[in-house]
DNA sequence: CAACTCCATGTGATTTTATAACGTTACATG
DNA sequence: CATGTAACGTTATAAAATCACATGGAGTTG
């Protein structure tokens, strides 16, 4: 774990999602991050894999696990759900995606490789995902897990709310 | 059992589901202040809203909807899929419970009543959650909401551990 | 190379979780 | 007591996730 980086002054912003950029390199980034990682630790990065983790970083937004399975079969992967349970399965205990428990879907890590601990921005209207950074386990609840005796071993953060573009459409 | 931890330590800490505490008194405390709520807001708190809302607050664990319908059922109501996610539904949505995303299942609320913004600790041996306050929209994802434009509505922080118990039977 | 092992893959079937759709009932209001 | 609305009950189905088991490839090891 990190021991640093400060109660609430980390104006870390990631906004991928919400900013524009350039997928390819994105992909590209996303992809040899994986890559090196698995060679280094001994993880095969198969095909289905390496598809998964491209297909998630074309998307920003969260994917289905059936939408997953749809891509992966139309790229010629096999065809029915642990196909794209295992591969989104290995992404995740990678830490190269991420899920988000509140769609049932899966986006990719926005910080390949770094031990940290995700937030995210959804978007009620069109489900777009940005991860920013999070300590929850520093703040208030960490001070009621510790009171209470509970051991924080991982924590989720998800903010359901409007993304720019769509408060810009639908003010509310 | 567990080292119950004393009241007058926990600050903001809600410790249900982990210390020990009289049901009957948290049970009607809990359906009592649903019940003004609802008189004070012309909601109606049927039956099965009332049966659901016992049943969770018996519980100090996250239960999930067919286990309360399997309950609803054995308490002479209606027996199928929607009995249980409607009442879930309206406790959930008026503040007696919360969805516990990353189980699927429901829990009574803590705080009957105040307008907050919970965050759980959820065992991840046996289940129990604890709920406690958070305010991550205030700290470090507030400052990236901003920044990138996102407007926050709701935020939910799920915590996975070991509960006290837990930790002492299994220490790892 | 052959035999063995380990893991990843593919597939069929099933379980678990959640909603759609629709008629009926309860209840407040005029 | 007619009427509009919200809640309820049921059937049916959709969506999400897992189980169980056979196949096959990449590395060993003898």
């Amino acid at each position: 774990m990190t021991s640093r980086s400060q109660e609430s002054n980390l104006p870390t912003v990631d906004t991928v999602g919400f900013d524009k950029h350039d997928h390819s390199d994105c992909i590209t980034a996303g992809v040899a991050a994986a890559e090196a990682h698995c060679t280094s630790n001994g993880l095969r990065f198969t095909p289905v894999r390496r598809a998964a983790l491209e297909i998630l970083l074309q998307e920003h937004r969260a994917l289905g696990a059936y939408e997953m399975l749809d891509r992966l079969r139309d790229s010629g992967f096999g065809s029915q759900p642990p196909v794209a349970y295992r591969a989104l399965e290995f992404l995740v205990s990678n830490g190269f995606a991420h899920k988000i428990e509140r769609l049932n879907a899966f986006v990719a890590c926005a910080h390949p490789g770094a031990n940290h601990s995700p937030a995210f921005m959804i978007c009620r209207s069109c489900d777009s995902v940005a991860e920013a950074q999070s300590a929850p386990a520093r703040g208030t609840l960490g001070d009621a897990a510790r009171a209470a005796g509970f051991q924080i071993e991982r924590t989720m953060v998800e903010a359901v709310g409007l993304c720019p573009t769509c408060a810009e459409k639908s003010p509310a």
